[in-house]
DNA sequence: GTTTCCATTTCGTCA
DNA sequence: TGACGAAGTGGAAAC
């Protein structure tokens, strides 16, 4: 494997003049790099911080996204979106690497003190990436297999526009009673329930049917029963797992699509 | 410096079987350490996700966080929150991590079929981390500067309980009446001006003062202008920046918590 | 471009 | 521990 084509080029403790050489190298090239080091962190724009000097792992992609994350949590102290300009310089404080973002402007300062390594990449990634069971994919797989909801459902729109918003699933029972779907993906608070009966509401001028007005998560909290009750409205338990096992056994997206624009106006 | 406090330990193109000792060490001894190679990732849990195979970087904290990055984008295409459980192993497939979380119940497998090159970390990052003018801190320079709202205003509560929620700030004018503060960080949509309108309605009962409900924010969404007429609410534009700059002149955080404790019940 | 809403949101706080 | 709201939210779709 020649040099030029290595996938990962590593320097070890470099000077502080040669990691900027190294840095700069591949900032032109726009190739991505890690960089673990003792640093500390400046940023200003919609807000501002200022983190103290401590050893982080920062992440430069190639197109132009700035991670700068400490030895522990989730998510990043401080960050920069893609798309960013860089410049790059050395201060008597260290090395400084400033990731620029126009619109909204927004700085982003890491100042290098010492640096334990630089990781320079040069990756390929054409990986499709797929995920299932969103809250839109619930709805897909309610609207292949209705009788997920009730036996003899017969789903009539979806999406449909209904003042206050938009209803995910509308339908008609086999006793020929209109159903008005809310669903949700996690457990369903006092707002699920409201918008429902707020949609149910909006409806009812519209038609001399009798309207049911059902909720479809996995669970509810526990205030939500009683709120239910008074709102006259039912709870359909649904976990998006078993919605995922659904579409992975029918993987008919572009049917479902079809569906979804053609049925709008239903 | 000796080899055991060394901040990162590098190892280059590892054949799997060597990679899967340095994990296991590593993970034995609790220490996070970045690989960068060939892998596929699966993810089941709240959603299902199937990653095919490319070049990536994962992250996998001391405190048992995962991040698996492409080489472009700010958020990680598949991650896994502090907290998780890890098992690796070799299959005829390559090398396998995967890293279990409990509550919910999540799995994210990682599987290596090359290492370009794994980075071992022994940090110590004790540097805190100070973040300016969030939505709360322009509640506090409030507090701290109510003419900043306007000349005479005296705030009266802080985060006040009002039935469907909590109003940010409540003040009396120089002429008397009850003020209700809405603060918003960015641009005012609808449903602030909205939101605000429900809290002047459900005070009034309580109170025989004439009531003025004004949001702050450094701007409103146009559309937003002629609800406020319908809803006879006040505009006052406030940048957060400019709070930020307030409170970096009066760093008196400990009396505004001492404040906040104190008038809830007013 | 702006607005709106979803997210494997995450992250805090508070009851 | 669950519930609720903010975030430098980010991201996608709709208008």
């Amino acid at each position: 494997m020649k040099k030029e084509t290595k996938h990962v080029s590593v320097v070890e403790k470099p000077l502080l003049e040669h990691a900027e050489s190294v840095i700069r190298k591949s900032l032109l090239e726009h190739r991505g790099f890690v960089v673990i080091g003792f640093c500390e962190v400046d940023y200003r724009g919609r807000a501002s911080s200022k983190l103290e000097a401590g050893d982080r792992i920062v992440i430069i992609k190639e197109d132009g996204a700035v991670l700068v994350h400490r030895p522990t949590e989730y998510s990043p102290v401080n960050w920069q979106p893609p798309g960013c300009l860089f410049e790059t310089r050395r201060t008597n404080e260290g090395l400084s690497i400033r990731a620029v973002r126009r619109k909204p402007r927004e700085v982003l300062e890491v100042i290098f003190k010492k640096i334990y390594v630089i990781n320079t990449l040069n990756l390929t990634d054409k990986g499709v990436f797929y995920l299932f069971a969103s809250e839109e994919d619930m709805q897909k797989a309610i609207v292949l297999n209705p009788s997920l909801i009730e036996p003899g459902l017969r789903i009539t729109s979806i999406e449909k526009k209904v003042e206050p918003g938009f209803v995910d699933l509308c339908g008609l029972s086999k006793e020929g009673r209109l159903v008005i779907i809310e669903i949700k993906r996690k457990t369903a608070g006092k707002d699920a329930a409201i918008q429902l009966a707020k949609y149910v509401e909006a409806i009812k001028p519209f038609t001399e049917r009798e309207i049911r007005g059902i909720l479809v998560a996995p669970d509810i909290a526990k205030d939500v029963q009683p709120l239910l009750a008074t709102l006259k409205l039912e709870f359909k338990p649904l976990s998006p797992k078993k919605c995922a096992e659904i579409l992975n056994k029918r993987r008919t997206v572009k049917i479902l699509d079809y569906l979804k624009t053609n049925m709008q106006n239903v």
